[in-house]
DNA sequence: CATCCCACAGCTGGATGCAAGATTGGTCTT
DNA sequence: AAGACCAATCTTGCATCCAGCTGTGGGATG
């Protein structure tokens, strides 16, 4: 599959920067905050060596800001960026789906549709947002593996680390038209890519991915993306 | 300007960051190589700690493998890579040229046209492929620049870091055909972007950016952006 | 002469020590 | 009472230390 790592030996630092990566990524740990390295060191039962070797690392991905002498902090974005991340993020997937229609085999088009095809919108509303966002991941992440072109994977993850954390199923949970809507807007762009049509399935997922990044802003207002505490 | 860092208070780990990337881009430390904890952190003055921290860095970058109990290793890509990377490189900066056409100021217009227009075909051919290689640079950081995307401009550097070391001047310098071209390409691009037609913008720049991947894959062979020794 | 094995040297990963910069809370001054 | 000042404390950045893994070369063995 996608996943980087098989895991098993990872270095430590490897192993303390996925954790963070993901913790960040589902908010436990907020935009603003600072990682202290005995905290973590403490935390991940080793020494403040791998720490700071790890926080070196999410500083080069741009997910965290080390200010010299004074340690690291978990990188906000402002709804300005998110817009720009999302023009990129459009284009990138945009190609994705392009080059999806014309590779994509059989196996890849039934995880695809699998993704949307038994979501069931009438699920309970706490849950559903976790439900969405797995469906969602699939959807992408095979349209990616489709695509045949680990660069652009490369790419794509690379903008995922910029994004602010928790963005999306918030804004998806608490909206049935919304969710409906996008739940649509991935069968066509399916059906688009299963038919082989590449530059209608490029427009259809920009047009997707712009949509989603508007949707957002809208949903969480500009606040939410920058740094809560000084 | 678009240089990251003003310099001055750098950390010890991130000015060798920026040493190493710069070696490697040039060429000066050869892909395959391995990079020694001991042996650098003689050659800048300091310890092995942030070189350590630099290295995590750089592997986070995707511009060196950690193995682990082994060391650190610049990576090589295979001509295959270097196509994708072409092809994700070509999308986004076909992006930053259609948005430079809407937005693209009189300053920026200038250092643009600047970049070509006194661009001397004529001059040693030693000396050729540094000056076009200066001249590239500028006319595409331009162009990045005029497009307002920091998030892009982000990307696109990302994607340098990828690319293997010192692939395209040697190909220019050799070739008076393939020069001229590149440089008539970058002026009918400019004349699209400042004419403010983002499509033809955008599909100039794409066009231009594959061609320039495949001569430099023909002119190199695959074989020199793989590892040298084991 | 080829192969196997093991000891040794080299190197990395992680832990700890220490000096210096940053922060904070209290005190003194005006 | 507000602000300047300063010392105690916290935290980082870098150096050093130690244990364990890896590759290698030489000698024993068939």
């Amino acid at each position: 599959m996608l996943s980087p790592e098989p895991a098993g030996q990872l270095a430590k630092s490897e192993e303390i920067v996925l954790a963070l990566q993901r913790g960040i990524l589902l908010g436990e740990r907020p935009v603003g905050s600072w990682l202290r390295h005995e905290a973590l060191a403490k935390e991940f039962d080793t020494s403040r060596t791998p720490v700071r070797e790890a926080l070196r690392a999410l500083q080069s991905r741009g997910i965290v800001t080390i200010v010299k002498n004074r340690g690291a902090r978990i990188n906000g974005q402002s709804s300005q960026n998110v817009r720009e991340l999302g023009e990129v993020r459009a284009e990138l997937e945009g190609l994705a789906a392009a080059l999806a229609a014309e590779r994509i085999n059989d196996d890849e088009i039934e995880r695809m549709e699998a993704a949307w095809r038994d979501f069931d919108l009438e699920s309970r509303t706490d849950d559903r947002g976790r439900r969405w966002a797995e469906s969602n991941d699939q959807f992408h992440a095979t349209i990616l593996e489709a695509s045949g072109n680990r660069q652009l994977y490369l790419s794509i993850q690379d903008i995922h680390g910029r994004l602010p954390p928790n963005t999306s199923y918030p804004a998806y949970a608490e909206s049935t038209v919304l969710l409906r809507r996008n739940v649509n807007e991935h069968a066509r762009v399916a059906e688009a890519i299963v038919s082989g049509d590449a530059d209608l399935a490029r427009e259809l997922m920009k047009k997707h991915i712009l949509g989603a990044v508007e949707a957002i802003i809208r949903a969480k207002g500009d606040s939410v993306f920058q740094e809560n505490d000084v």
